[in-house]
DNA sequence: TTAGGGTTAG
């Protein structure tokens, strides 16, 4: 492993071999590699140079840095005192940890404190937001320099204080001090923070005045900038311009391409590029993991270890989230594995996939072992897990959990939320939303998705509004995620118009928002202008019918009465849309020919299926015999019913209600009877009325209801009452 | 003391 520093060492180059040590003990501690920084330690030892000034400094910091106390006291005795160095380390460690008392103590008592020490202090206070603690000392500190202005200004950018890193800009300028190029990257991230593009302008004109304009960093920060605002001309100007271009700058701009969208030519850059390194390939593989192009993520991450290099935290955490949303479970644990091999430590990025990863795949039990074993769990740690259980139908768990998250956010409150959508938990899931409102937590667009989901599917028109009107408060109409969920609410909820209205105002318009309107004018009755609605995203749209949007197409026509067009749009479905019919498409056509009483095609339609027709499509043929009174067929199709219902269980329902409808009661008890003799459960019938904001469910045979037995008596009470007015 | 990349909900 330490080959190249065996070579370096038998040239004799002590110099070199010291650089090199201190350079890997950096990357091991950034990495959190600490096996490998354990190992390198050992050969230091044998070599006689554990002692040596710089490489003790780093051994002391990256073992400060994992809070190996051990090692850390073995490294103290190395010193022989305490000299400035090493407080200074002390001092860091201390702020890390969260000791900001114990920090500021060590600094007080240090005989003597240089320049660094006061940075060291400053900048750390700053790094862990004890915003007041650090301008106290600022202003105390005797050493005004570039370093410590430029430290204390990042240090507030960080803690999104950039009006006031301005401002204290401006104090450095009028004293005299003189900015450098770290300077310089700093404040255009503050002008990028405030999102002021002519404070950013009046920055590039200091920078060209104090001849800093060809800097590569400025220059890259610059680009960053002018992407972030939006002046994408500006970025890749800006970008052209330089004489000098580095690996940053490279990935800058590939990120430019991939947030226009256009992850074709991100990858052709990609692919071209002079110089490329692990955070080039973090960059791109992230890009495709979070756009959904997972399988590419994977392929180029496999890529990347084929080109020799070694895969960072980042890289780990985005190829798992990719690996997750393949659900590709082996692949992942084989990752896993060889983290741990490694030993990487497990932080809250792979950690928080993992979980993500192991719940996505069914398996809580090892995302919950994952997430034990996470030593500083984030909110994002708790809200995967959470997630993880909801998305697993285990709300108790998910909602124990949430129960014990220390600081929650909106993420935590919508993962809850999402779990007890998933398994039908409707009324759960408002609750949990008021709950989350009178804590003061802030809903986002997320929330009014899932809760608008929610409202449609308990057709609830009350609570669908006043999510509406919470979400209009918060200026969330605009939203596609929220807008398609408030044409779909209306739409359940008998509000067709309120469904136009909102469809006609939102500015873009996805597949889904699409769909959602042609199925619920399709549904709402309003067959021919769904027809027309599809017409007009054919023709005005880039948007390509989906398998959804065709199925609410061939409803309309069956519902108008439009047999041949129907069938006309059935038949071109594969050749034209590239779409192959599922057993909906071909039920939704058989129902089109019985009801207009083409029975006899019906029939040959479905015996010419090549897929197993569904109970419901020869329930259609069976209804169209009824209406046009062909008893004939009628007998051939009930038998072929029940030989059906005999494989699918939700044929034996629909055969009974067949039965019922024409009062052959004895049939409808002995299908009954079956039934219960196989042991299948007929989901019940299910009623529910809508009072002071909340659903009230009602299940046929089945009396759960909290008021039961108050609702029954009153019910007894008004039959008593009608029975007496009848007679 | 600095520029580019990472995890969760819809």
């Amino acid at each position: 492993m330490f080959s190249t520093l065996f070579s370096i060492y038998s040239r004799k180059s002590l110099k070199a071999l010291i650089r090199k040590s201190v350079t890997l003990l950096e990357f091991y501690t950034n990495e959190r590699l600490i096996n490998h920084g354990n190992a390198l330690h050992c050969h230091l030892i044998k070599m006689g140079l554990s002692s040596q000034k710089y490489i003790a400094v780093k051994l002391l910091i990256m073992y400060l840095d994992s809070r190996k106390s051990f090692e850390i006291d073995q490294m103290l005795k190395e010193f022989n005192g305490f000299n400035l160095v090493v407080q200074n380390c002390l001092i860091t460690a201390n702020l890390q940890w969260g000791n900001v008392i114990d920090a500021c103590r060590l600094f007080d008592e240090m005989p003597e404190r240089n320049e660094v020490s006061w940075t060291s202090l400053i900048s750390g206070l700053l790094k862990h937001g004890n915003v007041n603690e650090a301008m106290v000392y600022f202003e105390r500190n005797p050493f005004s320099n570039v370093f410590t202005w430029t430290a204390t200004i990042n240090g507030l950018v960080q803690n999104r204080l950039s009006f006031q890193a301005m401002r204290l800009c401006k104090k450095m300028l009028q004293s005299g001090v003189l900015p450098n190029d770290i300077t310089f990257t700093t404040i255009i991230r503050a002008c990028v923070e405030l999102s002021d593009l002519g404070l950013g302008k009046s920055v590039l004109c200091l920078i060209v005045k104090a001849g800093f304009e060809n800097n590569v960093c400025v220059s890259n920060s610059l680009v960053t900038l002018f992407l972030r605002l939006g002046e994408i001309d500006s970025a890749r100007k800006t970008f052209d311009r330089m004489e000098e271009k580095d690996v940053v700058s490279w990935t800058t701009i590939l990120d430019m391409y991939v947030e226009m969208g256009d992850l074709r030519e991100a990858r052709r850059m990609f692919d071209e590029m002079p110089e490329r390194n692990e955070v080039t390939w973090s960059a791109i593989i992230a890009r495709f993991s979070q756009s959904g192009n997972a399988e590419e993520a994977v392929k180029l991450f496999q890529q990347m270890v084929r080109h020799s290099f070694k895969p960072n935290v980042s890289c780990y955490s985005s190829v798992i989230r990719a690996l997750a949303t393949l659900e590709a479970l082996q692949a992942g644990m084989n990752i896993h594995a060889h983290i741990l091999k490694i030993g990487m430590e497990i932080n809250v990025f792979v950690g928080s996939s993992l979980i993500d990863l192991y719940c996505k795949c069914g398996n809580t039990k090892d995302g919950r072992l994952v997430f034990d074993e996470i030593p500083e769990k984030n909110v994002v740690c708790w809200n995967s897990m959470v997630s993880g259980y909801g998305f697993n139908a285990q709300l108790e768990k998910a909602t124990e959990l949430f129960n014990q998250i220390p600081h929650k956010n909106n993420i935590s409150w919508n993962s809850l939320i999402a779990g007890h959508l998933g398994i039908e938990n409707f009324n759960e899931a408002l609750q949990v939303f008021d709950e989350m409102i009178l804590s003061g937590e802030q809903p986002n667009k997320s929330t009014f998705s899932s809760i608008l989901k929610t409202c449609a599917s308990l057709a609830s028109l009350e609570r669908g509004k006043y999510a509406h009107t919470k979400a209009l408060k918060l200026g969330f109409q605009h939203d596609i995620f929220v807008g398609t969920a408030l044409v779909d609410m209306y739409a359940k909820s008998g509000s067709i118009e309120s469904s136009r209205k909102i469809f006609k105002r939102m500015p873009t318009k996805n597949e889904v928002v699409w769909t959602a309107m042609i199925q619920g004018l399709s549904e709402n009755g309003f067959a021919e202008e769904s027809l027309r609605l599809f017409e007009e995203m054919e023709k005005k749209s880039s948007i390509a019918p989906n398998e959804l949007i065709l199925l609410s197409v061939l409803f309309a026509c069956s519902h108008c009465g439009l047999v041949d067009k129907g069938l006309s749009y059935f038949n071109s479905m594969e050749k034209v849309y590239g779409i192959r019919p599922n057993e909906r498409h071909y039920t939704s056509v058989v129902d089109m020919l019985s009801r207009s009483g083409r029975l006899f095609e019906a029939e040959e339609f479905i015996k010419s299926m090549p897929l197993e027709p569904e109970a419901n499509a020869w329930a259609a043929l069976l209804s169209g015999c009824k209406t046009f009174g062909n008893e004939t067929l009628a007998g051939r199709v009930a038998e072929k019913l029940s030989g059906i219902v005999e494989t699918k269980p939700g044929g034996y329902v629909l055969l009974s209600n067949i039965y019922a409808s024409e009062g052959r009661w004895e049939d409808v008890m002995s299908t009954r009877n079956l039934m219960n003799q196989k042991g299948i459960k007929k989901s019940g019938g299910c009623s529910w009325i809508e009072l002071r904001n909340q659903v009230h469910l009602f299940y046929s045979q089945d009396e759960t209801h909290t008021q039961s037995n108050e609702i029954y008596w009153v019910l007894q009470l008004f039959n008593s009452e009608i029975q007496s007015h009848l007679t």
